[in-house]
DNA sequence: CTATCTTATTTGAACGATCAAATTTGAGAA
DNA sequence: TTCTCAAATTTGATCGTTCAAATAAGATAG
């Protein structure tokens, strides 16, 4: 049996003090070149860690970051939220920092709950994700100077995100919808339609802002409110959305979600067996529009939350001489396909 | 700007001592009933909250659970995990628990986080999924009295489960697709073919374990190995699978996953154009299933996670006087719906 | 050899809570 | 009144760490 290790027994054992030990694993610079050697050879031999309780009591940090776990609304889309997630916990973990997850039934309750674990657990930062108009979070954690990083641009009207006085780091999303809309524009589609979500949420705005901008570029007289339906996000929703862009003649679909598209891509299937594939392009380049051979924008999520740990760490300590970009728009990608409903020839057509 | 609260000050402003206060909040009991309300009406009044570094110096205790987080293979069934991991967030918070998140690389990785997360963070208990055969990490925390509950069984060829020195919850996956086999047989099938994963599995092997049981009691003289085909979760390996089946005479299909099922479904549309709705059932229930109308086995996740929850809260303190089910094997249930991939009539048929 | 730095190490004092034991208070009985 | 006992409250010690200041040990210069 292992006997727990502190500090103190371990100095005792070493004959040296305390803070000579705890020198060795915090500022190895103040301690003489052997002495350090030999502290370090007692640490990994007893396999001393010291404990989070007593340093977080002494340093008021406690080395942990949290983020709000948000329902899985659609198990599509969640994937996305999943590899991000995954993405986080592990650069988290590569920095020394752990994750801890807390659920909330909506903005203030979240509010609410910062409040809590900055009291109670010392929280060092917070992730935001899912943000929106008026975010009032962000204004609650600046004010509070707490430290925090937000997966999604500030979405007001009025400023500049890239002037926002808070870090966040996000997906060029309407980048990629318009790369979608040009790619049917220059295959000679003239209506090219766009489904997507109800206004409010920053990051559906911005996918329908991609295709209304090549819209505007490349065809000059399109009627926009005609070639936009906004529904919620689901399978079933994008067979009706479909249904009804097609009625206003269009003949080619940009979506703001693979569920969207998936539900489109049947629709169209059923209004004209003998069209040949779909022309609908969905978004999140989920493993079922892979599946399935659907044309999707794929974004890189691992990327941007490795960056979102980067700045959380640059906030929290000074690390390393290079500030990271405060601001970031990682750019994402279509990935074009064979569109082959349950074909499964996933593999992108080079 | 609100000043910092501890016991002390809130102890001198009230002109009582520190450990009225704790007592207060810890053992109400101890305290004369006047003095407990005076003190109450300050902590609120203060918005006093106790420091958890402070506490869990003394009491060794840090009310965190941990979790490993697997990345996300598929989306599809992704989003399983997805509703456990909120169900399980949620609960936990509820009893006053906190949940953190970590990622290893396998399980001699994830044995040596848990001491990592013992030592340094005094973590008061472990979630394990993915259980398998030979799982070294059961072995390994029960030995050092690690609280922990399993979601999945021991997959014990020896033991009975119900016999584990562990507490475990768990989904009868086997009697779902025993359901789903006999529902077959009971519409004149013959061949009934299953779709799973590769042995080893524990979930995987109990749901052909499922089938086989239904069609030894239903369908005399199979030839187990002739229908069975085993492939690594996709839907492109659905299709294969499906198509493999087939070939061996099988007129429906049961499949370890809704993955399997959608590029079943598929497979079976392209060999059989005129076969009317395939005689596929998925796995899961996940939402894409629900998307195409094609039949699943739903699974109860979140009573699990919250059952989970309560054995571990159980663990941790003998909380109530009712001990919670040590192994609990929750049903699963077979959705029918009519199976029309992309026609997302989502809805069960009654 | 002593005075003066610099470098290395040690000591005292927190951080905020709870446990265990000691003390005070108050009521009821002798 | 005095004693006993339970209830209510307080005090001292401790959990394991780091900060800040004090000391000890060497080295360099005068």
């Amino acid at each position: 049996m292992t006997p727990k290790h502190t500090l103190v027994s371990l100095a005792n054992e070493l004959g040296v003090s305390r803070q000579t030990v705890s020198n060795a694993i915090n500022s190895p610079h103040r301690v003489k070149p052997e002495t350090l050697e030999r502290v370090r050879a007692a640490i990994s031999e007893a396999g001393y860690r010291p404990s989070a309780a007593g340093r977080q009591l002494r340093t008021r940090r406690s080395m942990d970051l949290a983020m709000r776990l948000y329902p899985s609304t659609d198990g599509i889309n969640g994937s996305i939220l999943d590899r991000f997630l995954h993405s986080l916990t592990e650069s988290a973990q590569l920095e020394g920092y752990r994750l801890t997850l807390f659920t909330a039934d909506d903005d203030a309750d979240e509010i609410s709950e910062y409040e809590q674990l900055l009291d109670t657990a010392d929280l060092d930062g917070f992730v935001l994700t899912n943000t929106h108009h008026a975010d009032a979070r962000t204004d609650w954690l600046l004010e509070r100077e707490v430290p925090f990083v937000a997966f999604g641009r500030p979405w007001s009207a009025r400023s500049d995100p890239f002037d926002a006085a808070h870090a966040w780091v996000d997906i060029d999303g309407g980048a990629g919808t318009a790369a979608a809309t040009e790619m049917f524009l220059a295959r000679g589609h003239r209506k090219v339609g766009f489904l997507g979500w109800p206004e409010g949420s920053g990051a559906g705005d911005d996918r329908r802002s991609g295709w209304r901008r090549a819209m505007a570029a490349g065809a000059a007289g399109t009627d926009f409110a005609a070639l936009t339906v906004s529904v919620e996000d689901s399978v079933r929703n994008g067979v009706r959305g479909a249904e009804a862009l097609v009625a206003q003649g269009a003949t080619a679909i940009v979506c703001a979600s693979d569920s969207l598209a998936l539900g489109a891509a049947a629709a169209w299937r059923q209004l004209m067996p003998d069209a040949g594939e779909p022309a609908v392009v969905g978004f999140d380049d989920t493993p079922v529009a892979a599946a399935v051979g659907l044309s999707s924008v794929s974004q890189p999520i691992e990327a941007a939350a490795q960056h979102t740990v980067s700045l959380l760490t640059h906030q929290l300590t000074g690390y390393g001489q290079t500030e990271p970009e405060q601001h970031l728009l990682l750019k994402s990608e279509l990935v074009h396909r064979r569109s082959d409903p349950f074909i499964t020839r996933g593999e992108p057509v080079s």
